[in-house]
DNA sequence: GCTAGCACTCGGTAACCTTGAGTGCCAGAG
DNA sequence: CTCTGGCACTCAAGGTTACCGAGTGCTAGC
């Protein structure tokens, strides 16, 4: 498509764009000395990269500056995410060594990390599905005449707690045997598929015990799927230069349903870089995304993303969101805190 | 301090202010009409306002503009928080009519209605005590040989969970046998008075059950004490038109250890509203605060607040704190989901 | 004590010019 | 046919000047 020549001035203009954000011209293509040709003869080039609509010039005695296209066909040419920087490699070994414990603090850390190492946006979607773990302990505690509280802790230590309305009263005997009932039902299975329920006898208790069970199968999907972390939106504001640009950011980045579906829809087209006007959100015109799915016991569970401005250094955000979903993968998975972190490290160096 | 005509002048400049962000000239304050004096009249006494420091005049052929001095006087002499509208008012009574379950998706809604109601950035701090109801229910949880979760329900429905390392491997039995014993302990007390532990005889056993009680005692300080929420950030970047200021804001309102100081310093002195330079965040020297405690079970617990322009309203963001910070310890406390929200409208308006 | 009047200050805006970076194009060399 | 040096052209950015007008401080008089 594009000769090698074309291709080289391209990547030139994208990459020194992207340090300076300033227009690149041909003179300064040409004193990279990459081509060894003159700066007229990059000029030519360049003319005929703007006709095919990869660079643009903002006004006539500019240099050039990349288009969403002219991103994309040098993210496209990546040979792959670049290596971490040492400093890197050691926060994220260092943060995955120290994290443990609640899911939710967890993921809201994990987007400071991965907004630390981009020095962009970060954002982490909670894994849609409530945990798929292995139900560990499941008990009932009656909380008030009326309400009664089923708590179920998964594999990965995660807790799942629903409240159940109660309409008659029931004993704490009963509210006991119920919740011995749904233990045997439960624990040992997967919230996706639970044993039978074997029945005591006594209405209230079954009833109760059956409540207790299907209150944690519903995934409480509409209001709790998909929960969003946004780490560092502080960055965007230092990303751009436009109060209005970051006013728009910012605010796009508050909308959780948004920013949810936004990372979903990349992933769902197969892309890892979504540039520009590529995602479909317009206020996000300016910005890219770089995304990568984290797995949960080897199924896919949530996303990682970082959310940066078109000229954002994409190799280093693919590494980072790439080492980062990985490690997320293993902390969260059946294990729980991974011993065997180490080897990680290298595999996804060469990626 | 000031004459009642100073006074009116002074909140004058300050309202003008308020509403237009410019500086406010002597002839508007005149044509104003409450006063029915001359500009001149209102230039002199503005003269000695600025001499005694409660208005700054930004260069010679400018209006005065209100020091953080002025605004203290200006809050101070507000007759209380201004009733809230009434578009508010529904949204408040949605919200809390809607909005219940977990404390942590609670709070952080929260932040975005307090956001919402005041158009400035909102924060939520978490109560910093381990919830201080009574313990309902214990339960040791074996994840792993070597990872124990200790796992309690609290009176108003909260679960508090810690994880404990063994060095040693203990039997499934052993696990619960130290979870009934710390049961026996903390069932029925509240958290920062345990019972005494009654001695299994099986060193392991006794070993864990302590540590399963210490856990849960020693609340997690350092980290997850003052977890913080923070809502509508954007709204700052909307406040201020200055990127430079927008940064340094954005900043401030991710470092949480910061914010949660920051309130608390403001409640510990007594106060309600911190004008500028008052709280001691340079940063922050444009932005004033406006915070008020929530309360569980009657005891002050946490903190709500809003982070706004120096020139903020007030009136309006006073009103919107009270409320909130009032409807939310309700909701908070024993008894859980209000149903005699209704009657608090009227008491919180009539403030 | 208040006010009208007046001189003064100074930020903001527009008009103008200059500078220089960068281009497009052309003609000639390889 | 491709590359390059040269040159005219364009246009944003920055500096200078002048002007306008908002707003003040001061003073003299009511």
């Amino acid at each position: 498509m594009l000769d090698e020549r074309k291709a080289a001035i391209l990547r030139a203009v994208v990459e020194s764009h992207i340090r300076t954000a300033q227009p690149v011209s041909s003179s300064f293509v040409a004193q990279l000395g990459d081509l060894g040709v003159s700066p007229a003869t990059v000029r030519n080039e360049m003319a005929v990269l703007e006709q095919d609509g990869y660079l643009f010039q903002p006004h006539a005695s500019a240099g050039r500056v990349p288009t969403d296209k002219g991103y994309r066909f040098f993210v496209d040419s990546l040979s792959g995410p670049a290596p971490l920087a040492a400093a890197q490699s050691e926060l994220v070994r260092l943060f995955f060594a120290r994290t443990h414990g609640e899911l939710e603090r967890m993921l809201a850390e994990t987007s400071g990390l991965l907004s630390r190492l981009t020095d962009y946006a970060a954002v982490v979607v909670a894994p849609s599905a409530p945990e798929p773990g292995r139900v560990r302990s499941l008990q009932l505690v009656k909380l008030s005449t009326h309400l009664v509280l089923v708590v179920a802790v998964l594999g990965n230590g995660a807790v799942e707690r629903r409240p159940l309305e109660l309409s008659a009263e029931v004993s704490d005997a009963q509210v006991d045997r119920a919740g011995a009932s749904a233990a045997v039902s439960l624990v040992g299975a997967t919230l996706d598929k639970p044993g039978a329920l074997t029945l005591s006898g006594d209405l209230a208790v079954d009833a109760l015990a059956g409540a207790a069970v299907q209150a944690l199968l519903t995934t409480e999907q509409a209001p709790g799927a998909g929960q969003v972390w946004v780490g560092g939106a502080a960055r965007m504001a230092v990303a751009f230069e436009a109060v209005g640009t970051i006013r728009t950011v910012l605010g796009i980045l508050e909308e959780q349903y948004v920013l949810v579906t936004l990372l979903k829809d990349v992933l769902d087209r197969g892309l890892t870089v979504a540039i520009g006007a590529e995602h479909g959100i317009l206020p996000l015109a300016d910005c890219s995304v770089v995304v990568a799915p984290y797995e949960v016991d080897g199924e896919r569970a949530g996303t990682v993303g970082v959310l940066g401005p078109t000229r954002m250094h994409y190799d280093q955000a693919l590494a980072a969101v790439a080492v980062v979903s990985k490690k997320l993968s293993r902390a969260l998975s059946e294990g729980g805190d991974g011993d065997d972190l180490g080897d990680l490290e290298k595999s996804s160096t060469g990626g």
